[in-house]
DNA sequence: ACGTAAATTGTAAACGATTACATTATCATC
DNA sequence: GATGATAATGTAATCGTTTACAATTTACGT
């Protein structure tokens, strides 16, 4: 049987008034003599006071529901932690959300996180979040969508930039006839992806040919590989963007098995820059976003919006940059 | 406002009695035409219970605390999707909680946790892992540890199963002077890699050579890559065991740098089979512990535990096996 | 000894659900 | 129309906290 505030009442022979100021520091009013003997019970009993009746008191369960598409995508983990340790400071923890990428799961934890009363949540490529953005849907608790930065303006997407820098630097290294290989259309992600892309493109007003841009069904490698396969046998393209690093291991894996060279041949560029691009055969070129960063500086916003005051703990160096490794080159 | 069970009996002229019986179908002393009535009210305001007050009632949150070093560890991420799929099935969410090896921080997250009346402890790779199997410790919830089968002797463990085949495997290939490359000590992983990894060269009447045996500091690629340089570099050994694919990454990083041809010079084998392996250079041979079904079937224990009942729903195919690739050959 | 202010401590309601038990309504029967 | 059986609904306690407010005790001046 656990021990409640009660029980420790009981045993100082106090009410559970006395015992509750004393925990919660309002004892201003008590005798110290009073306030000794009950912490010294309470450390003897081990007691702490039950999360479950404070917060049916204040109604908040200092809970953070994390949703996002599939925790395996290796892009999260590194997200995730930033959010977990950002959450854990102020005392919340987080609850974890798969959605595999299916709108009628994304709504179902929405309703059951509802009635376990999630204080907010936290969204990282799930569909909804376009529903969400344009108030298609409603939540009732606060929400923050997970991105590289807060409180920054449409252009300043790192997607958007991450998009612009890779196309651009690929641009500048001779390259004009560029493939853009992304995730489904209803990815915020993609859509924001590809307009850095354009926008590149637009820059140096080199046109572009919609038979460059390849949709694959979801966001992996194998989707990557079966579905780009074709497209890399018979293009002219010199360079690959890719909106994730999962597309480009599939792209790089299509490539070595059509025998194309990279990056003498093809040139690719991923997006997140994951861990692992340094053990790949030709470590792979990529635009790192600062996942960790992008977790906790997500999850403050998130806590500021539920506390409904400024933390101020933002992670000042946002560092996100294109990493230039081994599968980019000049064109000869 | 949150919609309640009193809102939904004023909305429909009866007491909250009523409508807790329908909600909880006991309504077969009621009048059919009050249950349609407030379902019908039940609906419109489209209201859910509140997890939190039923919590409070039956002293059960439908928590489960999933605690492992860190998610950023790729292993984790298969083992935390089975979880978290067994889990919602039976109607639980999952809480994350990093400890990063800190034995500090586990110790806090399991007080700070039954704070927060979880009724489950799911556990992999934890220090305290140790402790509270010899009882060292005490945690008032159920636990159940991750590992690749429930109900199983100690001699069937994966790890051990894992050590002992990819050994056993390199000695048929004429290899006898094997390495063993392993994480820090107080991991029940690692002894049981290194038993399984024992009981192969005793079988075998192989002399075990404690150079041979490496701890490396943690479970990373950077540590291994650090510190298995030195012995690599002088040591007359033709082949490597790790005991995770990290380890394993690290040790071909290391390999590669000092220019030792792998598997002609070298042959490596991980454990895990972590998806990246496919897209390395030469494509790791490891050692396949089938994660998802372990933190499926850990959690179905664990469920079992905390509902003393029996779900009898565990994952019929385990499918350990070595998964051969490219790092691994015979002895020249 | 008594009133009064100050110092202590306690009572009870609230948060949102469930449920044993009590109460009221309905109706047939004598 | 009183009685009792049955059907339908409601009362109040409970889970573990917090807190406005009430109550009690103590100290002190007259």
């Amino acid at each position: 049987m656990r021990v409640t505030i009660k029980r420790i009442a009981e045993l100082s022979g106090v009410s559970v008034t006395t015992v509750s100021k004393i925990l919660n520091g309002k004892d201003h009013d008590l005798n110290p003599k009073t306030i000794e003997k009950v912490k010294q019970i309470i450390k003897q009993e081990n007691y702490k006071p039950s999360l479950l009746a404070q917060s049916m008191r204040y109604r908040q369960m200092k809970l953070i529901a994390l949703m996002l598409p599939d925790i395996r995508n290796p892009f999260f983990a590194e997200v995730i932690r930033g959010a977990e340790d950002c959450a854990n400071k102020y005392n919340y923890s987080l609850v974890l959300c798969n959605s595999d990428n299916e709108l009628e799961k994304e709504i179902d934890y929405i309703t059951s996180l509802q009635a376990r009363h999630i204080d907010g949540m936290l969204l990282s490529g799930v569909q909804i979040e376009n529903r969400l953005m344009e108030n298609q849907l409603k939540i009732n608790v606060p929400i923050s969508f997970i991105k590289s930065q807060n409180n920054i303006k449409d252009r300043d997407y790192a997607d958007i930039i991450g998009a612009y820098e890779s196309t651009n630097y690929l641009i500048k290294h001779h390259h004009e006839n560029i493939l853009c290989i992304v995730g489904p259309e209803v990815f915020a992600h993609t859509q924001r992806y590809l307009q850095g892309y354009t926008n590149a493109l637009n820059e140096h007003e080199i046109e572009l040919n919609p038979k460059n841009i390849l949709h694959i069904s979801s966001y992996t490698a194998e989707s990557a590989y079966n579905e780009s396969l074709n497209l890399l046998k018979f293009t002219k393209a010199s360079a690959v963007c890719c909106s994730n690093d999962l597309i480009a291991y599939g792209v790089l894996k299509a490539l070595r098995e059509l025998d194309i060279k990279v990056p003498e041949q093809m040139s690719v560029i991923g997006y997140d820059d994951i861990e692992f691009n340094i053990y790949l055969e030709t470590p792979l070129t990529s635009f790192s976003p600062n996942r960790y960063a992008m977790g906790w500086d997500s999850t403050i916003n998130l806590i500021e919006k539920i506390e409904s005051k400024n933390l101020n703990d933002f992670t000042n160096g946002i560092n996100t940059r294109l990493m230039i490794r081994s599968t980019t080159g000049d064109k000869k």
